[in-house]
DNA sequence: TCTGGCACTCTGTGTTCCCGAGTGCCAAGT
DNA sequence: ACTTGGCACTCGGGAACACAGAGTGCCAGA
């Protein structure tokens, strides 16, 4: 009875605060909900929870505010996730329909999040490692330069010039494009080293210079994870909101791919949604901001990642709410292309 | 002479304001500058010059600040392009040098020149425009499925995947494709329309269905232009800088392609350095800010734009020198790929 | 045409003061 | 054992005020 009485403080200085944006004190408390005690009660609450932590107040004789550790309670324990109205629904349905290709999904999704949240969205690529390689091909482009495109089944396309050791005609280069396809058709992306290993040894010696020239390639070209890129939108969203710490970190930090790469790629769990909060997070310059991220892809398995950045007082529910139909909506349209 | 003094006395008060950032008043003037003349002499000076609207006061007995009609004469005939130093020189030549592909390059350069000028870097990605079709190359996937996949001279690849309006055979495909490549190797991007008008009448009857679905995912390719993207990095500059309207309004509108499109594009001569001033932006959004561009392409064609935004209080000498520099750089390196 | 002098006008800063929101604690009530 | 009303206390933030300093405009003299 107690402890769920100061539960319910906790949640309704949570959400005050955030809807507010100031710190909320005992006696607006009392108004704005029906606890059903009075102020001098709550205050007693109030007291408890900031022994615990999970509140604070800014200065003596301010209202409370929630720390970290109080959001967290807060998304763990006291809220549930928000589902999106009808309208938004259908507004992410006929949006992400239009896409053309994957890119186009990508740019379109992290688009229409930051749209939805009113925050930063920040959606990752499909990454390589689930995926299959569906076709390569060999373009000749000059005597002595080829086209390499690798094309997988998520849809991506990989693609470099590759300058070659000799002069090399139609028909080789048909052929050497036959036996790589015969070699890695449908075969995972991480295989792949193993499967064109002993290739070279399998063709006439004349092109063996060739063929590992455009190997070295491929292989390169699977490990720089090309694909592994990041897109953020919506940075416009972080002016107004106050970050604990400065605005340029978070735009730093925002451009910073590999901080990005991290703070995404963190999460242990893709099928459900997971929330950072404030000093959660790895990285100093984002101390005070939260992400909501979750994994997307196309059948049951996750390829990427997209999530959500903003303020620490951010409207928990109904973000979270967003970024998992978001995610479904985007898994739905890679399941069905 | 006296004319000659008053722009002397313009200049020196860009330079002071750029440096320091707070209006200049006369006798920090005649003591930083050796002008030679009185504070009492500049005064009546710029007593004219705020007459004729290069300079203003922000309130009464304050010192002066430049307007923007003010940058633009300084600008124009008081300032010359500052050459950038060796050491910066090599940096972006070694750090340019690493590019994989157009993309690549396009990403480096963006972030070069953010992190060189301090400021926000933009650039363009080359347009289809001039660019003209190295091949086309179309890809079964499956039996009613192809990739179409469109490589220009530029190094850009376009591709679609196509639902094929029934079950058609590699041969089939084989043949459609020398066809295509055919009519269109070399050919420029504008007259790929023209070229492929009469293609389905030179065809057997029983492939005109799928040249046209295939023809039309071509079109339809260029149309959209998909390549004109515009990239952006450096967001993180305009932090600490004090532009006069709302930094979430110039986020707002580097995130709006449109915008950006239109505001590199405008630009008349391709071959020499554009700046645009505050209030002479045709987007309200941007009137505290200026824009330093430049064209860069391979060869002698200007394929695309790259700039810098920043606040109308920006260095120009160096802001131009850096983006001129930046865009040679770029032009070569693509001219050599 | 330039210069020194002088009176004037502001902005920005520092000081003081006070209001009010909010707290913590205590004693009384249920 | 909780809850509640009362009360003294604290502190931030805004209003009022004064003031120093930078800068200007103008005028008379060189």
């Amino acid at each position: 009875m107690v402890d769920d009485r100061r539960l319910a403080v906790l949640r309704a200085i949570v959400e005050d605060y955030v809807s507010t944006n100031e710190p909320v004190g005992s006696k607006a408390l009392a108004e704005r909900h029906n606890l059903g005690v009075s102020p001098a009660t709550i205050r007693n609450d109030m007291a408890v929870l900031e022994e615990q932590g999970y509140i604070a107040q800014p200065h003596t004789s301010a209202g409370r505010v929630p720390t970290d550790k109080g959001y967290r309670l807060f998304v763990d324990r006291l809220s549930q996730v928000k589902p999106l109205s009808g309208a938004e629904r259908r507004a992410i349905e006929s949006f992400l329909a239009g896409a053309v290709d994957i890119d186009d999904v990508v740019t379109r999704t992290v688009r229409l999040l930051a749209q939805l949240t009113r925050q930063v969205a920040v959606v990752q690529y499909p990454t390589l490692t689930h995926s299959t390689v569906r076709h390569v091909e060999l373009v000749p482009l000059s005597e002595r330069r080829l086209m390499f495109v690798l094309i997988t089944n998520t849809g991506r396309v990989e693609q470099r010039v590759v300058e070659l050791p000799e002069v090399v005609d139609e028909t080789r280069v048909a052929h050497l494009r036959a036996t790589l396809n015969a070699s890695l058709d449908g075969c995972g992306l991480t295989e792949v080293p193993d499967r064109v290993a002993d290739l070279p040894s399998r063709l006439p010696a004349e092109d063996r210079p060739l063929a590992a020239t455009i190997l070295s390639v491929l292989l390169e070209s699977l490990v720089e994870r090309h694909d592994e890129k990041i897109v953020f939108a919506g940075a416009a969203n972080l002016a107004g909101a106050d970050l604990s710490v400065g605005l340029r970190d978070v735009l730093e930090a925002l451009e910073e791919q590999v901080v990005l790469m991290r703070l995404l790629g963190e999460t242990s769990d893709l099928s459900a949604l997971t929330v950072r909060i404030g000093s959660e997070n790895p990285y100093t310059g984002l101390q005070g901001t939260s992400i909501v991220v979750a994994g997307y892809g196309s059948g049951d398995k996750q390829l990427a990642r997209l999530g959500v950045l903003g303020p620490t007082r951010m409207d928990y529910p109904v973000t979270m709410g967003a970024v998992r139909a978001v995610a479904r909506y985007v898994s739905q349209i890679l399941a069905a292309s």
